[in-house]
RNA sequence: GGGCUGGUAGCUCAGCUGGUAGAGCACUCGGCUUUUAACCGAUUGGUCGUGGGUUCGAGUCCCACCCGGCCCA
């Protein structure tokens, strides 16, 4: 067991050695250093209050005969000779220990070896210290895992003025901290909330969708054809079948077929991959939710929209204010609505319906792109480009734009009264496109065309077009009813609910290149 | 892809115009029975991101590359 080329490997560094030599002193006093099983009574925080109770009712001299256990991770240790303070943290917070050589005994020796790091389970009784702090007086404590390698932990000031919390040589290094998560998570907690903020966003979303009759459903991540997005895919190869396989850039066309196959109202709520570069605000592999209903428009789904969002807000904040920067952004129906055209023409300065393609191609030349680059582009993609430089960035909060060139949206229905337009929306928010959703084309031979329309594009040089899908054609000329569809990031609005500046502080374990 | 910027002890960082690699914390040892960034004393710990080059001599200067961060496209 000690030879294995993993504790070689271990044994290189010297602290880890120590805490190695460490784990045989255990086992000679009939410690085994992994327990198997331990069964607190409190959280930190529990009993951090159940002692402010007792105080409350009964003064500061009363003892609490109560004994209290609790288990977590040591996070500091002051050894005082015959003394000695620590502090156990656990999800809910930290609490102080406090050993005693007279209340342990033989037992005050098997603190040597205990180091910042282990998690350990104590019992005792509760009291005040002498400077205020409420603790743990140990009449027993187990080691339930030994830590071999020292966590990056930093010292934590408390200004006694004003009570505020200073980390002093915390772990701080982000490239570190991504990589090794897990003692971001360990030594950083405020890290825990984020991640639990996002899985009440998640929870309410599902709650939201189930209360109105949604089914949630899961469709094929491995799709032989990719859609539903304008991305280039992540390609795989299936060895059995020996073909190609792609990642699916969307939930899209498999969920309208459910559609076709008369569901009625389905979501899902998954990861989805983009072979697209990195940045604050694109990860490789994200979370979508999307939704179909049946029966809605656009602007049936603008409204299912707004109340989702609200919903969703009000449940993962508790009612607390969505900061971002200086601003405070509030989700309050009814949403700001804009057209497309009307939002470039008075946010961005710029009148596209009166422009040519060239005149179009000027302007996003403009902008500062390269020239061969803006060539390829089609009419729709130009209006994107003038949009996401001119007008996203102003809209802080929740705008709703509506109606999106026929061009750049090949699932779209086309807009009552000009067929150039289509009735989709996104919702922009923090000046970030946070929703996308439209009446759902549902004709078959426009449908067609669309895709006809893509290749050509793709002909021309777009390398994010939509490729023809045969099998999604024959269920849509089965028939599918009028369907609103939606889509949301919840990676981005975890972003801004909880104030990261990057999608990497969202995601547990966001795409790195190898160490 | 471009610009700026960073990589030095487990963590956080210093290291000037090139001249024997440092601090605090952590670790180890000793002291201390209500401490709390505990304290006092002593010790230990390094392929200075990698590879080349210039030089008597490179953490420092030059080149390339690797891995980040910020901004831009």
């Amino acid at each position: 067991m000690t030879a294995d080329p993993a504790g070689e490997r271990l044994a290189d560094d010297r602290v880890v050695a120590d805490r190695v030599a460490k784990l045989a002193r255990l086992r000679e006093r009939g410690l085994e250093p992994y327990a198997y099983s331990f069964d607190p009574t409190h959280h930190a925080a529990a009993a951090l209050a159940l002692f402010d109770g007792h105080e409350a009712r009964h003064g500061a001299e009363q003892e609490l005969a109560e004994r209290v256990r609790v288990a977590g991770r040591i996070v500091s240790k002051r050894v005082m000779g015959k003394s000695t303070f620590a502090h156990l943290a656990d999800r809910t917070g930290k609490i102080q220990l406090y050993f005693r050589v007279n209340d342990l005994a033989d037992a005050y020796e098997v603190l040597d070896l205990i180091d910042l790091g282990d998690w350990v389970g104590a019992e005792g009784t509760l009291f005040r210290t002498r400077t205020g702090e409420v603790s743990l007086r140990v009449s027993s404590f187990t080691l339930l895992a030994k830590s071999l390698r020292p966590l990056p932990l930093g010292k934590e000031e408390t200004d006694p003025e004003t009570g505020e919390r200073r980390v002093h040589s915390g772990f701080s290094d982000v490239e570190a901290r991504y990589r090794q998560r897990y003692a971001d998570l360990a030594v950083n907690p405020e890290v825990r909330d984020t991640f639990v903020l996002r899985a009440r966003v998640v929870s309410a979303m599902r709650r939201f969708l189930d209360e109105r009759n949604f089914v949630e459903v899961e469709t094929p991540v491995l799709q032989p054809l990719y859609g539903g997005a304008l991305a280039r895919p992540f390609v795989t190869h299936h060895n059995a079948l020996d073909m190609p396989l792609y990642l699916r850039i969307s939930d899209e066309l498999y969920l309208k077929r459910l559609i076709v196959g008369g569901m009625e109202r389905v979501y899902e709520i998954s990861k989805v991959f983009r072979n697209e570069g990195l940045s604050r605000f694109h990860n490789p592999e994200f979370t979508m939710l999307e939704f179909y209903a049946a029966y809605l428009d656009y602007e049936g789904v603008m409204r299912l929209t707004e109340e989702l969002l609200v919903h969703v807000v009000d449940t993962a904040l508790g009612g607390a204010p969505v900061r971002f920067g200086e601003h405070e952004i509030r989700f309050a129906p009814p949403f700001a609505r804009f057209s497309m055209y009307d939002a470039i023409r008075d946010v961005g300065g710029v009148d596209v319906a009166a422009l040519d393609d060239d005149g179009l191609r000027d302007a996003v030349r403009a902008l500062g792109l390269p020239a061969d680059e803006v060539r390829t582009m089609g009419r729709g993609r130009l209006i994107d480009e003038l949009f996401g430089s001119l007008v996203e960035p102003k809209l802080i909060q929740p705008t709703f734009i509506t109606d999106y060139p026929r061009e750049m949206s090949p699932l779209a229905k086309p807009k009552r009264g000009n067929p150039q337009l289509t009735e989709r929306f996104e919702l922009i928010v923090a000046g970030k496109e946070l929703c996308n959703a439209y009446s759902e084309l549902n004709d078959p031979i426009d449908q067609r065309q669309r895709f006809e329309a893509q290749k050509r594009l793709a002909a021309a040089g777009d390398e994010e077009t939509q490729p023809l899908d045969e099998d999604f054609l024959r269920a849509m000329e089965y028939g599918m009813p009028p369907t609103g569809g939606f889509g949301i990031g919840i990676d981005r609005l975890v972003m801004i609910l909880s104030g990261q500046p990057s999608i990497r502080d969202v995601i547990l374990f966001p795409t790195m290149r190898p160490e």
